[in-house]
DNA sequence: AATAATCGGGCAATCGATTGCATAATAAAA
DNA sequence: TTTTATTATGCAATCGATTGCCCGATTATT
């Protein structure tokens, strides 16, 4: 069994003895071609099975309608949600996904970075690893004129479209709902700080903190709280405090919060009446716990349609140059009750 | 801001004096360049900032080491995971992920599997639409000489590759072990029966209740409760049945098994002493309901990896015509507490 | 010293589709 | 009927990398 070659447009103008720039102007649509003659190009392109070509069609174009996606994992609910999204919107366009993940290991990143320029991709969607490095790979990307969109977490030193979570504006709001609930010490679950959307979850709930004229006590800031065992982990440690706090807002997920919630229930401390738990992310499991978990939902599916359409509408058809956006989307405090201990809210 | 055009091999070629052929060879490491000749091609690659045209290379190479695959939902746990699995493979051997979503409609299917022939991929991995309709797209794939790998929900008469699980097996043992645990009315939660995995597992649950010799009852089996609703609709009317049953299998899903579990709670019914649950799919809430539920895992990301390593052991390398295998993979029966009420288990 | 083998490198065709330019055929205008 | 537009089509270059074939120069073999 012989791999037989495809149809050409060569094929089909030899058939019907004609050129085959005339083949190519049937398929494309080009008003140059006779309506007879492309409706012929058309029926004999069906009858030999024609598909065309995309790489030669791309190359010769110069352009390849595909949109690469850079995540940290692909099969996280954050990250395969906007991917969900993105190709609701890229499939409309006829637009291809290709999709890598980085593994959170920046070395991998920058494989699959530099793939993607291979590719010739026409935009870059990326949310960067978690273990940091240059950001060379991205200005190679800048410099070799490829758009570039950064989504989640962002280099902020670079001058690209970017498609952020007001996470500073969020955590800011969760902390207040655990003051009106009439928490008092509430501790925070960071992640790691040099990654920019957790530095300003920090700085929300420190603002949240102040104007509340709470005291910022560093004893209830655990550094690098994770997963859901590190939370667990800086939970036990809070609890063994001389004094404990009475809220834990894990900032970094709400897998953590789980944690937190894992071990309240093993102490027998009663959420939310003795400890008030809040989470980040808004993980279809926070809906289920007992009691449910107070977390923050990132619109995340909606958001991957939102870069898609900042590339259709912004940047596809216009020059390099162009002033690079800002997209903020404000996340939304959902409130459960692993938080609310008073009937007033 | 012009966009100036990439770097090419002719580019280095010219500011070397040498030929282009030369320094395709030095970059691809071909015998035929000298060793100062292919360093210093190297060095002025660097220097240029050249990055090969995948696109010009693929085309002339006639072949594209990309592999596309087709789901139903990005963001269904199954199917991240899969293509996470996926992922860790191909990114191994430099090969791209080109991927789509049906959403589970079937013109949109077609739609998606066109586009990947277009692209001349070197393999589609596919898990079909709910949404049925003829085969014909993916018989042209066939008739391509494109590989294809169908995976979880597959088309029987197709003569391909197939990466499945035991569905009927796991079914059955699920069953089995709810008959251990004393359950003596098994209701059964279906899928729509045009499916073949709903089907196996149908059938693995009707074996069970022979093997045990129990009646089947036709009240007891209620179709297409895939959804949390659907499921909780179900539950709702099998327990209002003048005998209702003492054990429900979702065997659709765990989202389906939660609206059980919701329904029970919310009856006052006690789970597992009145009413077991099982549900399937080992979605990460199982573990984290009160009580937790018992589920079937089918190892979803090492499925993405075996069937990415079928591509590359069986597939790859040789020529069409190779006998298609179908690899079937046993899903796990997970015992939780939805279904613990005898203590020797 | 003459011949053969090896090595390094260049030329040009090729992959398949697109497109600017030229030209033939037809229709419209004078 | 001659001239000008218009339309349809063909020719050939092009996109960027790869590769079969050829050839000159060097090295090895007798």
């Amino acid at each position: 069994m012989k791999r037989q070659k495809r149809t050409t447009i060569y094929d089909i103008a030899q058939k019907l003895n004609i050129a085959a720039s005339s083949v190519s102007r049937a398929l494309s649509n080009s008003s140059k071609v006779n309506a007879a003659t492309r409706a012929l190009v058309l029926k004999t392109a069906a009858e030999m099975n024609y598909q065309q070509n995309a790489m030669a069609s791309n190359l010769r174009k110069g352009n390849n309608p595909t949109i690469g996606v850079v995540v940290p994992r692909i099969n996280q609910n954050f990250f395969s949600n906007i991917i969900a999204g993105l190709e609701e919107v890229t499939y409309k366009k006829g637009y291809n996904l290709i999709i890598c993940q980085s593994n959170e290991l920046h070395a991998r990143e920058v494989d699959c970075v530099n793939a993607l320029i291979n590719q010739h991709v026409s935009c870059i969607i990326i949310s960067i690893a978690a273990e940091t490095g240059s950001h060379q790979h991205l200005q190679q990307v800048l410099d070799r004129h490829i758009r570039l969109i950064q989504f989640d977490r962002v280099v902020n030193e670079l001058d690209t479209f970017k498609v952020i979570n007001d996470n500073e504006r969020a955590s800011f709001e969760a902390v207040m709902h655990l003051v009106a609930q009439g928490y008092q010490r509430i501790a925070l679950l960071e992640g790691p700080q040099d990654i920019d959307i957790f530095r300003q979850r920090k700085e929300g709930y420190l603002t949240a903190l102040r104007k509340s004229g709470f005291p910022i006590l560093e004893e209830l800031m655990c550094e690098n709280a994770w997963t859901k065992e590190l939370g667990a982990k800086a939970t036990a440690e809070l609890l063994n405090l001389p004094e404990p706090p009475d809220a834990i807002f894990a900032s970094t997920s709400d897998f953590s919060a789980l944690g937190v919630l894992e071990v309240a229930t093993d102490k027998g401390i009663a959420v939310p009446e003795s400890l008030g738990i809040c989470g980040y992310s808004n993980e279809p499991f926070t809906e289920i716990t007992s009691p449910s978990i107070t977390t923050i939902d990132q619109y995340s599916i909606s958001m991957g349609k939102t870069i898609a359409n900042l590339y259709f509408q912004e940047m596809e058809a216009f020059d390099f140059g162009v002033e690079p956006k800002i997209v903020s989307i404000k996340p939304r405090l959902i409130v459960r009750k692993s938080t609310t201990r008073l009937l007033n809210s």
